[in-house]
This record gives C-alpha cells, structure tokens and sequence, in this order.
DNA sequence: TAGATTGTTAATCGATTAACAATC
DNA sequence: TAGATTGTTAATCGATTAACAATC
C-alpha cells in the first residue's frame, strides 16, 4: 500500500490536506488539481503529487483530484477511522480542556477515562466522565485496554509515570507534560505537544536582536 | 551578529537548548561538550555545533561550553529576556488555561489584558485579569500598544479579528485557533498551535494499516 | 483530437554529517 | 606539552522542485 518508509516532512503535511479537502467538500468541490491545491496550502504542486503517491495512485490525467474520494482516502491512511481507546492522565486544568473540547472520535480515538492522582479531583464529572484514582489505572487497563494516554500531569512525574503506563499496555502518548518522554519507538509512539517551545519560537521572532 | 538567515530547523532548535541547558545549570553542571550535549539530546555534535555557530563563537576549543554563559546567550538569542505586551483574545477553557498556566514572563512577554466578546464572560475574573469587551480593543491597543496576541477564539473567526488586530498594530499570534491564518510575515508573525494535526499524527503513527 | 494533469524520473537545493586544522 | 574540543570547510544525504512521457 505504501513506500517503505515515509519522511516525518510528509506525515506532518497529511493533516493539512485532510483538513483542507474537508473544507472544499463543505462548500461542495468535487475535484480539485495539485496545483490549485498547491495555490492555496503555499506548497508546491510536485510536492504535492510526490507526498500523495507514497500512499497510492488517487488522481487521474487530466482531470485532477477527486475531492471526497481523495479525503476519504486521507481519512484512512491518517487512521481516523479506527476506534482506538484513550484515557487522560491528569485532570487539572489543561486535562479538562482537553476533555471538553477535543472531539477524539473525529481523530480515531474515543475517551474513556479521565486519572488524577489527587483524591480531592477524583470522584469529580469532567466530560461525562467521573475522574478517577490513578491507583485504578492498573485494573482499568486491564480490562479496557487503553491504546492511548493524553498526559497532562507536570514534568517531574512524567518519564514515572509514562513508565508505568507502557507497562500497563499503553502504546502512544499524547504528551502535553513539558519534557521530552524517553520512549522507545518500537514499543511507544510520542507525540509531545511543547507549547512553551512555541511560544519561544514566536519569541525569537519578534525579538528585536536581528 | 548572526549569519544572514536562520533555518526553520534551527529555530525549533533552540528552545530545546535553551531548556536542556536550563536544566543542567539546575543540577549544577558547570560545562559541556557538544559530543555530550548530543548524546543527550539525540542529536549530532556537528548540528550542535553547526547551530549554536550561526549565532556567535561561545565555546572554547579544549573545554566546551560553560553551561550558564551558553544559557544566557541563548536566552537573549530567544528573545526571552525582552518585556512586550501580550493580551489573550477569547476567554473560554482554552484562554483561561492559558492565562493561568503560561508564565509569559518567562517567555519574553507580559500578559496586559484578556479580552472575550461574550457579555456573559467580561467583567469576570481570569488569572488576575478582568475580561474586557473586545470592543474596548481599538482604545486599549492604542494605549498599551501590545504586541502580541494569543487567539482562543473559533475558526470562523480568526480570520476577521486578526486582520482587525493586525490594523490595531498587533505584529505576532500565537494562533489556537483550529486555521492556518493568511498574515503577510512582513507584517505580522504567526506561530500556529494546531492540536488537532499533532493528534492526527499521532494517530498516523498509531494506525493499523501499515 | 487537443488540453489538462497526473505519476514518476532526474536535477537542484538545503540540511545534516564527517573531517580536520586551530587552539585552549 | 598532550589531549580535548572547538569552529569551519567539505562530503553526504535527503527533501524539494522541475521536467516530461503517459493518459484521461
């Protein structure tokens, strides 16, 4: 189905053509052509093609693009369409947010459990879901099975903490923790979500010292 | 002071130096080599070395890098040691986790003000701040004069209020909304946080179909 | 058929890695 | 001095761009 290996450059552009082929088959696109593709995301019409054809053949000479076909087809190789369980570990105030305003579904995951380690939060309705203990963790992931963990504890207990949890079963890692989990790729997958890199890399460019 | 244009590549760099060296001054260590600073980082000693040279000269043939000197210069490098006004615009979960989470200071930024166009949320309390009216923004800019502003705010409505913010001087985003915003980067830096791609890749990574 | 646009191979460009003289 | 490690140039590698035959 695919080429052997692909670049993380391209992994890192797939969720921007699925995202803009689910707009213009909002307002009713039907086909679309690399390069008014390439127009409107500021990539290059190659590009484009090159990335697309690690997965397969999805356009047609002369024609272009089928809009929902080649969505559909994104939406598969992302695998949005798979129904992966996941639980969010801390239940402070980024875990909430995250709880309420993240639509696993359309992401191929569905929630289903919140964890925090403070008993004063626990017993708490986030989302729907009661929070409970993290001493549970060990019983719930047994029976459950969770896929993922949204991680969304501070940096000290992190590295511990995701430790554990791939000895519970736990195979990928929405990391929202500030440091880099040390996890080995072929047991793990991590995702780290740095906001405060980001803000640092808006930093250097507003500064003034250039 | 530095070579005539800086990758993107270095530039997410950096803060990953910044933080690691960070912590090593934490724990006391007084120098580094590049060959370990690499191994603790993954990287190459070259890249290191590379990447820390577009900047200036800041280690010693010999010796290495003295670890608090190497922080400091990338702290100014960063930009984080500069005070420009930030306001947060949109006051929902996502705003006020920001507010209450993000130490700006730390990042080279003050937060002056928090802004929602939700009568029901203004006049309330976030994190120190009052919510104002975003009809209070024109007025406010004008004497604040802030330079940066955090976009908590839906889709449909980035687009507008950022060109508006851009015509009351705003010259940096650090956008949340779930777009790619269109700024000219002449005039306006825009460092997009797009949750939603980093969990379709991990999702991509996670999927069955490979 | 003629025009358009793909999939794919070749050329270019830029980033990473290796090598090494300079020097602390 | 000898060993270590830098700054920097050269070599390699990979990703992006250009070109074009295939074909709808």
């Amino acid at each position: 189905m695919q080429k052997t290996s692909i670049s993380e450059s391209v992994i890192r552009r797939l969720p921007r053509y699925y995202r803009f082929l689910s707009a213009l088959e909002c307002i009713g696109t039907e086909r679309i052509s690399s390069k008014e593709l390439a127009k409107q995301l500021g990539l290059t019409a190659s590009q484009i093609r090159q990335d697309l054809n690690c997965f397969g053949e999805f356009g047609q000479q002369g024609y272009g693009y089928n809009v929902s076909a080649l969505r559909k087809q994104l939406k598969i190789i992302i695998g949005l369409e798979d129904k992966r369980s996941a639980i969010i570990v801390g239940a402070g105030n980024l875990g909430k947010v995250i709880a309420a305003n993240i639509d696993f579904a359309s992401f191929g995951f569905y929630l289903s459990g919140i964890f925090d380690i403070d008993r004063e939060i626990c017993g708490k309705k986030i989302a729907g879901f009661t929070v409970r203990h993290m001493e549970e963790l060990p019983l719930f992931c047994k029976n459950e099975k969770p896929l993922v963990a949204v991680l969304c504890i501070p940096e000290e207990a992190a590295q511990e903490i995701s430790d554990n949890l791939i000895g519970l079963g736990i195979k990928g890692f929405w990391n929202f923790s500030h440091c880099y989990l040390n996890a080995d790729p072929d047991i793990a997958q991590v995702e780290n979500v740095h906001l405060g890199d980001s803000l640092m890399t808006l930093s250097y460019r507003m500064s003034k010292e250039k």
